[in-house]
DNA sequence: ATTCCTGCAAACAGTTTGCACTACG
DNA sequence: CGTAGTGCAAACTGTTTGCAGGAAT
């Protein structure tokens, strides 16, 4: 068990960014496609758009059937498509996950992610980290560290407290 | 860029594993098994061993292709079966990745991954971390944090130096 | 001898691709 | 109007599952 100094997280509701924000997110999203010479289409912003709204890191397909409810004639492979681009163009990110889905986020500042290992939920939080990094010498020479990416695995007060017993979980289960 | 101070990472050859530690764990498998009363096959042994010995934190699928060559009529599904067996029994871990698919390792000591953005390839570092951690009671009150997960994400040494031109990457390429 | 495990093949999920059509700029 | 982007369907990769035969205890 691990335990770090760590500071506040990110606040408010964890289930939706704050529209302010969102906005703010899309604004500049379509001001930096434009700037680009890259096409601004609805299929673009409507996905953008919903996957700055949503902080839980969702996946492709759960993006498609949110969007899919506003634009009927929406096509999964266009979702796909315009993740890989945003990633391409450092709108997006991809989250790293021991399961074989994509999920991604639309949060590009510094920060690390909670993972349940029962549900599968993440959720952001910020967490003081040393601001450079060197790496040894010894089997890792020339290797040129770019980005740090911290995942603290564990199990999340729904699922902690949905336990059965007197005692909450101490340990890992049997999860998919 | 991050930047913090780490220590010497596992001594050796990166690229195989020594055969005395190997040849230890395979022994700790076979009598935990023994003791769980878990069948030992030679399928099984065979699965782990091949895993215990590599150290590039392989897919199954690159395990298969390694083991079919000394055992053909081994099918895929059992590999399959037999990692999911081996994480669960808590002998292998999945580690986690952006792209879609599974890849395990066998070293379960406490330690981190150095990860190529370009060729993807995974070495493992051993890092100075705190031993505890505290969470922020914002937003992640209630969660029960049991593992720290920890990925640097840059250009390895061969990647880096098969940049055409004088200068180096300094960042992100066009990567798959 | 019994039960667990494996091989095979088929199913499946997530994702990518080719091609004709649409619409942004 | 030209080209980049979309929709559709089919292909594809990685992984899981059902079932009958086989091997470990």
């Amino acid at each position: 068990m691990v335990n770090i100094p760590i500071k506040a997280g990110s606040e408010g509701n964890p289930l939706r960014r704050s529209a302010h924000e969102v906005a703010d997110w899309c604004r500049r999203f379509e001001s930096l496609c434009r700037r680009r010479g890259i096409r601004v289409t609805s299929q673009r912003l409507a996905v953008y758009e919903t996957l700055a709204r949503d902080p839980s890191h969702p996946t492709a397909d759960a993006l498609y059937a949110r969007l899919r409810a506003g634009m009927s004639s929406l096509s999964p492979a266009t979702v796909y498509r315009i993740l890989e681009f945003l990633e391409r163009e450092g709108l997006v990110r991809r989250v790293s996950t021991t399961a074989g889905v994509g999920r991604f986020d639309a949060n590009l500042t510094r920060h690390q992610h909670l993972v349940c290992r029962v549900c599968g939920s993440m959720a952001d939080f910020q967490q003081e980290l040393p601001s450079r990094l060197r790496l040894p010498r010894r089997g890792t020479a020339g290797f040129l560290a770019q980005e740090f990416d911290v995942r603290i695995v564990g199990i999340c007060a729904r699922c902690n407290s949905a336990v059965p017993g007197p005692k909450r979980v101490k340990s890992g289960h049997n999860h998919k």
